[in-house]
This record gives C-alpha cells, structure tokens and sequence, in this order.
DNA sequence: TGTAAGTTGCACACGAGTGTGCATGTTAGT
DNA sequence: ACTAACATGCACACTCGTGTGCAACTTACA
C-alpha cells in the first residue's frame, strides 16, 4: 500500500503531459503554414503517430479548441500587463506585445475568419478589442489621434494593420527588434501619426525602442 | 448548305458563354467567402448543376486558374489607367483602384498565398507591385513619403493596408465612397503622412475625392 | 420544326482525411 | 523487474469532394 488503500490507478506519466505541449506546438506551426493541414502532418511534426495525437485529443476540433484557447490565454496574459497614459503609445505597445506572440496571435486570427469557432473566439478576444477600441476613442477625444475615421473602424483598421506586420513576418524573416518597430510604425501611421511624430514616439518610449 | 461545303459543327450557343460567366462570377463571390468552397455550392450559386461546371471547365483547377485570369487582368487593367505625378496621390490612386475591383483582388489576394498557383499568380502581379515599390523609392527619395522603413518593405506594407480594408469592407458592408476614402487614408497613413496632411491630400486630388 | 448544343440526374471509381479497435511493442515509475 | 501508461502500426468504416460515363430531357438556332 503506497497510496490509497484500493486500486492504485498510478498517475500520468511525465512524457505524456510533454508530448501533449509537443503536439500543441507542432500544431501552431504548422497550421500558421497552412490552416487546414490534416492531423498526419501534425502528428509528424511533433514526431509522433496520427494514433498517438487521438491518445491526447480526442478530435481534430478538440485539439484546435485547446490550441486556440492556449493561445488566447497567452496573448490575453501579455496584452493584460501592457500599460501608458497616452492611448497612441498604448496601442503601439499592445502591437509590439502582439509581436511578440506571433504564432498564437495568427492562428487565433486564421480562426476568427473561418472555422468553427469564430464567435467563440471572438468573445475570447472582445476584453482586448474593446481596450483597442477604448483608447481610440480615448484618443480620439483628446485630439491625440485622428478622428476622422469612426473609433470602431479605426480599431479595426489597427487590429489589421498589426495582422499585416505579422503576416509579411512569417513570409520573409524579420529580426525581433525591426519587427517591433515595424509594428510601432504601422500602428502610429494608422492611427494618424506622420513619419517624424511615429519616430519620435517611439524614440521617446523605451518600451517601444528597447 | 448553308455554311461550308463539308459539315457545318453548328456554333456554340450564346447561353454557354453566359452561363460560363455565371460561374465564373458564382466563384468569384462564393471564394470570397469560403477559399476551399466546393463545386457543388460555386455551380449552385451559378444556378447550375455541378455536372454542368463540367461542360466549361475541365477541373476545378481550371476553374480557378480562369478566375484568376479573368481577374488579374482586370485588376491590371484598371491600374494600367492610374497616373499621378505624387507618388504619394498615386499610391492611393492604386489603391482606390483596388478598391473598385474588391472581389478580384480579394480572391488573388487570397492564391497568392495558398494554393498552387502562388508563383505564377505572383507573376503576373509583378507589373503592379513594381509599380508600387518604385513609386515608395521615388517617394522617399523626393522626401514625400516615409525613409525610415525600407521600400520594399513598405511597399508589402502598403499592399497589406489595403488589402486589410478589402477585408474590412467584406465583413462589414461599407459604402463606395467612405471605402474609398479609408483606403487612401490608410494608405497614407503608412507612407508617413499625419492625419491632417492626409485629409489635405484627399481633398485636394479630386479623382480621390469625389 | 428538326437537330445539335447544353443541362440534368444518377451511377460509379477514386483519393484523402477522420475516427476507432486491437494486438504488439516501449518506456516510465515503483 | 514488474506493471501500467503510452506509442505504434495496421485494419476498417465513414465522410466528402473530385472527376467521368451515360441516358434522358430541354432549349437555342438555322
């Protein structure tokens, strides 16, 4: 008698939780390639059998579901301890966050375009985008950002112009601290900025120049 | 004999080429949707038979490489027409442009990064991108537009921002002239101009203000 | 109005991916 | 070393989309 008095059912095995993150992993970078590679592709990458992954999830949609709500709760987490009084330095901010979770951020965005999950995930990520949103209008009424476009488009438009930095991040290879930038820029440009006030901001703000 | 001395093989009949065009056009908006769409729903929405897609296209490779034909060349065409001294003014010209040719775009936009056509196609839209990365050099050359990010970068950059509005515009119905609109001043949002001086612009090139 | 072009519906073969069962190894933990 | 947890490989059933053949029907056109 080690444990309890009956039936001993001997606890997980170590590996197992690992091959599990394995899996979960293989899958992000893989699906960031191609959004609907099948489960073979995945499991290889992860270098274990089709039969295995079934072993951890037990279907295709289980498995993206866990993926996905990994990736939001890591996102959701980076993006939570951003903070800065100016709205403008803020949003730039959350995109160089955003950076910084490249693959979970477009996996999650694959899967709020199509997919099953879409209104799921999109009430995941609303306390995100109604921040977004918030310190655009924020801006907006401070003059500090432009308001000739409606708070909630603009949001958006921000929401995309990140998206565009990851994306052309994936295609050819940025390093770390030219993405950042990169997303700074985008960001500031979208939200009015001109190219020497974007720069200055950014000069300004160590977070943003690191 | 009314036609040739030998068999007259009697021409084809005018509701083929039209029907070939409804599918084309079915295909065109269903793919906006759903990128793997299947036969079945492309022909449904063209008020066809699956078995009768068969009739004008050999393979459902066919069928989208004749989409895709069909509109590159009428997104080429459309850019073909744009010119402006300013760089600046022709970068949004473009994308405006894009803007009128929405569906197409969208659905090269959406091969040019899946599927097996991403080379040809990316050779055929060679000419318009060139365009737009000799226009941001001369741009940051001239001091117009922003130096402080490479040009071909930003001319991915500027590709992305429209393309995000594309998007936008997709989900959320917008009317011609706001879309219009944001696309110029997304555009040059990114190419460093502030909110102020890209109003002034628009305003002041009456083919983008309409 | 006759005839060929075009469409339809059904059948079928085929490939690819999913999900499951089961017998057979491996390996971690005790 | 023993044992349960895990992995593997194979077989199988199932679904879904593609592509083809064929007979029957409708329609444009001369």
């Amino acid at each position: 008698m080690t444990q309890t008095l009956d039936a001993a059912p001997r606890s997980r095995r170590r590996d197992a939780e690992q091959n599990r993150l394995a899996l979960l992993a293989a899958a992000s970078a893989v699906l960031n390639r191609d959004p609907d590679a099948s489960l073979d592709s995945i499991a290889a990458a992860a270098g274990l059998s089709r039969r295995a992954l079934y072993g951890h999830f037990a279907t295709r949609d289980d498995l993206i579901r866990s993926l996905l709500a990994h990736g939001v709760s890591r996102v959701l987490a980076a993006t939570d301890r951003v903070e800065h009084p100016d709205p403008a330095a803020l949003l730039a901010l959350i995109g160089v966050t955003l950076w910084r979770e490249v693959e979970s951020v477009r996996v999650a965005a694959q899967f709020t375009v199509r997919g099953p999950f879409q209104h799921e995930l999109a009430l995941a990520l609303a306390p995100l985008r109604d921040r977004v949103r918030h310190a655009v209008t924020v801006g907006a009424g401070t003059g500090r950002i432009r308001d000739d476009i409606e708070p909630g488009m603009l949001a958006r438009l921000v929401e995309g112009s990140v998206l565009s930095v990851l994306d052309e991040a994936t295609r050819s290879a940025i390093d770390a601290p030219t993405g950042e930038r990169l997303v700074a820029l985008s960001v500031l440009g979208m939200l009015g900025f001109g190219a020497a006030d974007a720069r200055a901001l950014v000069d300004a703000t160590p977070e943003l120049h690191r």
